[in-house]
DNA sequence: CTGCATCCACTGAGATACTG
DNA sequence: CAGTATCTCAGTGGATGCAG
């Protein structure tokens, strides 16, 4: 780490938002709650190929960072855990949206 | 890696504009270009603390991406090379803005 | 002034097995 | 069902020295 001397250098203001949403599986979550909350064993189905951990893991930032809500219910004794947006969260979208909408022509650029 | 079945299971569009700007110097990058073109010295002077390998990798997959143009010119038996965003790049810049507008709100939030 | 080659450290993610 | 504990590995980035 480079200490700058009395000057702050370059600050980008997308840095904060892409620490949020930099997980490999992270934009992928936030797509699917878009639907509606989703339990821990769906989400992991319809993500496909994401272990366990790596979920948990994932989903612990989102949780700490604000963005999503962790709501845990039993039945018959076995626990459900289920995860959605929170109000702040949604706020995300847009942005989400912008990177989406982006991607979408990129992806048809490169084809064409 | 998890083959689907038949199902395409989740593709979030978001992803494809991610893997352009994810690298950790990409965003700051983007951020001094806005204010023209820059030799590669100024940029790297600018960033502050990246190796000269980092910030060409960097630069070389923006250019491969078609999102920045490299420019060399000669002086006096020395090259300079500056970069600068290519039409196609600034489309990125609403998709950077949206990242930023939201990741000042959510700054301002952890700190609050 | 730029860029490349080498080598190394760190982090994120995957595999697996185990717990409440 | 949801989450934890280890271990392993690949990818990214950083330091340094060399070359055009």
């Amino acid at each position: 780490m480079v200490t700058a001397p009395t000057d702050k250098l370059v600050d980008c203001p997308a840095l904060a938002a892409l620490s949020v949403i930099s997980g490999k599986w992270t934009t992928r979550i936030l797509w699917v709650l878009r639907e509606g909350s989703c339990d821990f064993g769906a989400l992991r189905r319809a993500l496909g190929g994401v272990s366990a951990k790596v979920l948990t893991d994932h989903l612990k930032a989102l949780e700490a960072e604000g963005v999503i809500l962790r709501r845990e219910r039993s039945e018959a004794g076995v626990v459900h855990v289920s995860y959605a947006y929170s109000d702040y969260g949604r706020t995300l979208i847009p942005a989400l949206d912008a990177l989406g909408q982006w991607g979408l022509t990129h992806a048809a650029r490169d084809r064409g």
